[in-house]
DNA sequence: GGTCTTAATCGGATTAATACGATAGCTTTG
DNA sequence: CAAAGCTATCGTATTAATCCGATTAAGACC
């Protein structure tokens, strides 16, 4: 998707973000990298109710949103959470939550 | 969208919620509703670069997500933010971040 | 009743997302 | 070198999203 003209980069990254993980299966894969071991496309292909091939298309979903980082390690792929991003990510949900509770006249989220 | 069989009700939770918020045009409308007085759709709909037909698109789809609510008043409609919804889909977030936090082997998000 | 305002919906066009099987490109292993 | 394993990419089909102009619907106002 192309998000162009006439919005605010805030928007547009805080967007950006939140569309990565507007599918279960990239939540899922989110969740199955940050447990430890299982790094390797493989492990990861097999946590999920989809193809091989879907499951790397949403690999580089994540990817091109800037939520995982991928290592080439010989014949396998190791996925990891790309921790940098993901702290940029929490921080502007955070701007994002908080603009809403300073600027609501009634509520307390 | 439909995201059926084979994800957890988690997953599919915190994936609409994010879905959404993907698109920069409803990250900012949520800003624009929480200002305040201007909940009226006309008020909205002068905030974005978009044609008034596509701003009322992107309120349907905030609505179905359970992240606004709609009064209709005489002619206009008022929008608001749906308070309840809201705090699930950050308690959602927590949830998940945290996940990602004490999983993980080397982070502190 | 007729007109204006306001907002939702329809129709349609374009682009993006989702999914899968098949294939190609790499390593590693035998 | 051949075979096997792993993952990305290609080709393709289907569905969903995005956008706009035009129309409809419904209340307000004279």
């Amino acid at each position: 998707m192309i998000h162009p003209q006439g919005f605010e980069a805030k928007d547009n990254k805080l967007s950006k973000y939140s569309r990565a993980l507007g599918h279960p299966a990239r939540v899922l894969i989110m969740r199955t990298i940050s447990e430890a071991a299982t790094c390797i496309c493989g492990d990861i292909v097999e946590q999920l109710p989809l193809a091989q091939s879907t499951v790397s298309q949403h690999l580089k979903e994540l990817r091109r949103a800037g939520l995982i980082k991928a290592e080439v390690n010989g014949p396998k792929t190791c996925y990891s959470l790309n921790q940098e991003n993901l702290k940029d990510y929490f921080k502007r949900l955070d701007n994002f939550k908080n603009s809403l509770s300073t600027n609501s006249t009634l509520n307390i989220l």
